[in-house]
DNA sequence: AACCTGACGAAGA
DNA sequence: TTCTTCGCCAGGT
């Protein structure tokens, strides 16, 4: 049995829009434990298929990609291309434009019930 | 209960 | 700007 935080997690993952991103930090927030970046990540590469998540829309706070492997970055890369997201310097994205700003929506959380 | 892990992140050097 | 170091968290063993 998950976690809240957990859930909420997944949830908040399930509901990035095409064409936006997530930072791992930002993600921990939003379920309520902003240092609990590293935990997103675990989930990731854990559940990825069992929640059947978008996985790619979620990138460092640098705006990099965060998997280790050159054939999973460019894998990676790829999909978000293909959503319409441009590189800069052909391995990082512009935060300031497709950072999804969840911020800026109000009752995120009775849209989305969290 | 103890210990290990990771696709993190902020702060220094 | 790149590389370390260190703190954090929930699951897995």
């Amino acid at each position: 049995m998950p976690s809240e935080f957990t859930q909420d997690v997944i949830k908040i993952i399930q509901n990035i829009p095409v064409g936006k991103v997530l930072t791992y930090g930002k993600i921990a927030k939003l379920a309520g434990n902003p240092r609990a970046a590293r935990q997103v990540s675990w989930l990731l590469h854990s559940s990825t298929k069992k929640y059947n998540l978008p996985w790619h829309r979620v990138i460092n706070s640098k705006g990099k990609i965060a998997l280790k492997s050159e054939d999973g970055k460019d894998y990676q890369k790829i999909l978000l291309e293909k959503e319409g997201i441009k590189f800069v310097d052909n391995n990082k994205v512009d935060l300031k434009k497709y950072l999804w700003d969840i911020d800026s929506i109000v009752n995120i959380k009775g849209n989305f019930n969290l």
